[in-house]
DNA sequence: CGGGATCCCCCCAGATACTG
DNA sequence: CAGTATCTGGGGGGATCCCG
């Protein structure tokens, strides 16, 4: 039996992995909740604090995005009380980050690019 | 003087090189206009063609906003009648395909891993 | 602490019609 | 041929409240 349900994206009726790539990135907090993962575990709580806008429920529903793609893992420590959660990107997410590390640096020299050209 | 307003995105106030590349290249149809764009030099209607279930009008926007972003280019021909225009990739367009085509592979590997993984 | 449920508003995008 | 204008609805996301 499957972990889940797959969840790819299709262009008239045929699986498209670049869109299936886009749309496990895309989302207004999922690349910059990614950006704090790879740096460090961190707890729901804290991961809220370092987004500044995100509101708990935006929070929620991108982690358990990221996490239903197997994105990121959720790790539920019970002997805490009242609770205690944190996330850690999956080995799927770390072979996200030389992407999402090219993507950064392709948008640094295209603002650098746009910014020196003058007409 | 710039040729147009630069159009990158903030995160608390700061510009966020990775959030400007995907807003560059996310929306319903920008992906799949670049893997077109990227093989040949297209007219609006053969896009509009290879593109089912685009309308026109998602088309004209998708392709304006990729203009604007200065990713492709827009190329009228004044001796055609009616008319005549094409789209090719700018040489910033150029720059993104090697990030599209990592995407592409990792889309792929990623649903395989999926596909393959039981319980 | 770490969420979920509900209400509500606004914007994206489809449908359709018009145009140089 | 290559678009634009207008109308409309459905969903994404904010605000707020509730819960184990």
């Amino acid at each position: 039996m499957m972990l889940t349900a797959l969840n790819t994206q299709t262009r008239h009726g045929e699986v498209c992995p670049l869109d299936t790539t886009l749309k496990v990135i895309t989302g207004k907090w999922k690349s910059i909740i990614l950006c704090r993962l790879m740096k460090q575990e961190l707890r729901y709580s804290e991961l809220l604090r370092t987004l500044p806008g995100c509101t708990r429920r935006m929070l929620s529903l991108q982690l358990s995005q990221l996490e239903a793609d197997h994105i990121i893992q959720k790790e539920v420590d019970p002997t805490y009380t009242p609770i205690k959660t944190s996330y850690h990107l999956t080995e799927l997410g770390q072979s996200l980050v030389p992407i999402i590390q090219a993507m950064d640096q392709w948008g640094a020299q295209y603002i650098k690019t746009l910014e020196t050209t003058t007409d």
